[in-house]
DNA sequence: CAAGGCTACCGAACAGCGTTCGGAGAACCG
DNA sequence: CGGTTCTCCGAACGCTGTTCGGTAGCCTTG
């Protein structure tokens, strides 16, 4: 019922919470069950374990973060350079914003655990919406594109890992942006950094 | 003495053995203590307990990364493309030649750990030496080496996370040298990315 | 050689962890 | 009302990192 499902995120909640304040593995179930007014044990009649609840912290974020490229890229920009423009901030954004949920989806920081395909699925299609996004502005190849998400990544990486709660990467983006246009251009050569 | 010194190198190569097994998180003490012949309250003889045996292998990973720019930088190329290509492939290959090496030491990867300043001295050092080769080819100012050390981390960590083993962003490091040399240039103005 | 100190090692135990099991009580449905 | 289902929890299991107290053996010193 709903009774349940209402449950359920409250959980998520205080995980989140919890995830904030100590960190994504620093919480045991017993606290998070706490926050809830539970004991551990009755976590499970919501969750098969304490990988499940990440897994479902991994699938909202990832919907979260599909959103969020979904409104960068949405808008009806034709000139390339503003849509890539648009694209890294939305990446460099999401991450800032909350430096747990990135750590999260895009580092692989919690042990022996990985997301289920289901939980996963949103990022893909986001990954899947950047690249025909880049494609329509003339951009495309896997050369290109893993350029490109290794640019993205790298900014977002060092801003979160070095520089906590300031902007010395975050910018940088429009000058990436140019540097990244400016020498690999447009053109079907799908082998081809440079045109 | 040298036996304990032996016996402490012994304990942090199975540490490594380990974590190369089973992840960096996912052995015991009791399990890496069996490995040389001991219990797991012998190794408190030889280490402060598990985060100081994290800590000796980071000021190992930190010490052999030192080790890779200095041979990378110490070549006498006039170039700058030569040494900037010289510079990003040595990260790249001491990324992937050890990827457990690369997430203890570029990756937060452990819940709750850091690693100590003189630990982590090495890795400034090579930092720092990268900077001062990076203006002698007259590559200088916070902006330009933040965008490089963002290409850089950017590439690596793609690398590593998402085609282990093979050589799918290795094979940009000369583009993306040309990419970011072409645009950055050569001045001295610290604060512009494009002269 | 003998005595004493120091080093290396370990058994037992502690608190905490994720997780399982069995049962108690409440809520729902015929 | 009776019976089923749902929700919750106490107790316990095996694991973890870590601490403590004690016991051998080695090294140095008288």
């Amino acid at each position: 019922m709903a009774r349940r499902e209402a449950t359920r995120a409250a959980i998520l909640q205080a995980a989140w919470d919890l995830a904030h304040e100590v960190g994504l593995t620093g919480f045991s179930l017993r606290e998070l069950a706490g926050r809830v007014g539970m004991r551990a044990p009755s976590l499970y009649e919501y969750f098969d374990g304490k990988d499940a609840i990440y897994d479902a912290m991994f699938a909202a974020g990832s919907r979260e973060f599909l959103a969020a490229i979904r409104g960068a890229l949405g808008g009806d920009v034709t000139d390339p350079r503003s849509a890539l423009r648009a694209a890294m901030h939305a990446f460099l954004d999401f991450a800032t914003s909350d430096p747990v949920r990135f750590q999260l989806l895009f580092q692989r920081s919690i042990a022996g655990w990985e997301p289920s395909a289901d939980a996963y699925a949103p990022a893909v299609e986001a990954y899947e919406l950047s690249r025909t996004s880049l494609a329509a502005h003339g951009i495309s190849g896997r050369r290109r594109l893993d350029l490109w998400t290794a640019l993205v990544s790298g900014l977002a990486h060092q801003q979160v890992a070095n520089d906590p709660g300031g902007t010395r990467w975050y910018d940088l983006v429009d000058d990436a942006v140019d540097v990244f246009l400016s020498h690999v251009g447009t053109t079907t050569d799908p082998d081809a950094i440079r045109p």
